[in-house]
DNA sequence: CACGATTGAGACTAGTCTGTCTCTTTGCTA
DNA sequence: TAGCAAAGAGACAGACTAGTCTCAATCGTG
């Protein structure tokens, strides 16, 4: 006999490693990895611990398995796909960026990005977590040299390195408390894809 | 009980707090706050406990402590007095900045911004540790307002903002590897600085 | 020489951390 | 209906955390 009423054990349990994974996304990416300890993630997502540890061996799979989500669920699902969305030559959606994080850094409960947070705050770079971040930071780099090669930039690397500076700074001052952070960095970025298409292998396309 | 050779007590006592705040210093720039504790900052210094704690009532003025030190050493002693050293003109001084951190990236020992470090530790924004992190960092914003006016730029804070933006993105990009992270920054803070002297919303001051 | 202040050394509290273990309960399936 | 795999609950270990407290050694100064 169903009872619809209260929710059955097995259906709970069912899906405790997608709590686990949901609660521990939420946890970290607020507050750090080092500040949250298995026992918050545990208690906030109602599972017991011997279910988390099944799950994962140690903590730091648990936080790999984070970073992994958050490269699925903030750089692919949110940056990438709003960034495609809003532009449409490589050149807008380059800029498209700061317009995302714009609207970002306006979010009541801005979290920053758990990429530079969780990097800085690993001191030891063989730290397999620290070295993840870093992965997923050229993830981002990736996506940004593919827009510079489609935008006919000379040197799309250098040029996908420039660009994340720009984004990682305005991160950081967003985190700071400027809310026009995106703004100014998307000023230096107009600057910098203006040098490139009138700089070079390419012409001048000044106004005369 | 049984002083080792020389090196008397008293001569160690009475710069006790000294060796606290080198200590401290030391640990705090490299590894963070939160990761380094009290024991090993006693440990290392040589220090008894009550020593510390008679000197610092807690580790979070302990820590406060640091960022004092850090701006002294840091951003007074090291970074401004290189970047006029350097630098001749306003404009020269601010992208002499990016020269005197292109040395920094090329150290072995590379240890980053403690602000930044610290402040995206701290997730609590009312947090005093944190709140001075911000404090510190608008000292440092501050001076590039300073060079800015003197370079004549229209919107010297919104400039020291972008600046500042440059900065902290090529110092995060140096924390994950990139060497030459200093030198794309400059490469930006040359464009933006040459927008500001020849574009539409120039301010004429000094110059010809 | 003696006093007062500072420091060293280390025990101690009370709490946190990750990770292990046992025992019971649950739901699905054969 | 019996068995099995997964999960809940919570005790437990061992290490670490910030901070308190006591007591003796040592210094500079009167």
């Amino acid at each position: 006999m169903t009872d619809p009423k209260r929710t059955p054990r097995a259906a709970r349990a069912a899906n405790a490693r997608e709590r686990i994974d949901r609660t521990a996304y939420e946890l970290f990416s607020r507050r750090g990895i080092r500040a949250v300890g298995v026992d918050k993630v545990i208690a906030r997502s109602g599972v017991a611990k011997m279910t988390l540890y099944r799950h994962y061996p140690s903590k730091n799979k648990l936080a790999l398995a984070f970073l992994r989500r958050r490269e699925e669920l903030w750089t692919r699902a949110w940056l990438q796909e709003e960034v495609e969305r809003r532009g449409g030559t490589p050149g807008e959606r380059l800029l498209a960026i700061f317009d995302v994080f714009d609207k970002w850094f306006r979010r009541a409960d801005f979290e920053g990005c758990s990429f530079i947070n969780v990097l800085l705050e690993i001191d030891d770079r063989s730290d397999p977590v620290r070295v993840a971040t870093v992965r997923h930071l050229e993830t981002i780099r990736d996506f940004l040299r593919q827009l510079a090669g489609e935008a006919g930039v000379s040197d799309p690397d250098a040029f996908a390195r420039q660009w994340h500076i720009l984004m990682k700074g305005s991160i950081v001052s967003a985190g700071e408390g400027d809310r026009e952070a995106a703004r100014r960095a998307k000023a230096m970025g107009a600057l910098l894809l203006a040098s490139e298409s009138g700089g070079k292998h390419r012409r001048p396309r000044e106004n005369p």
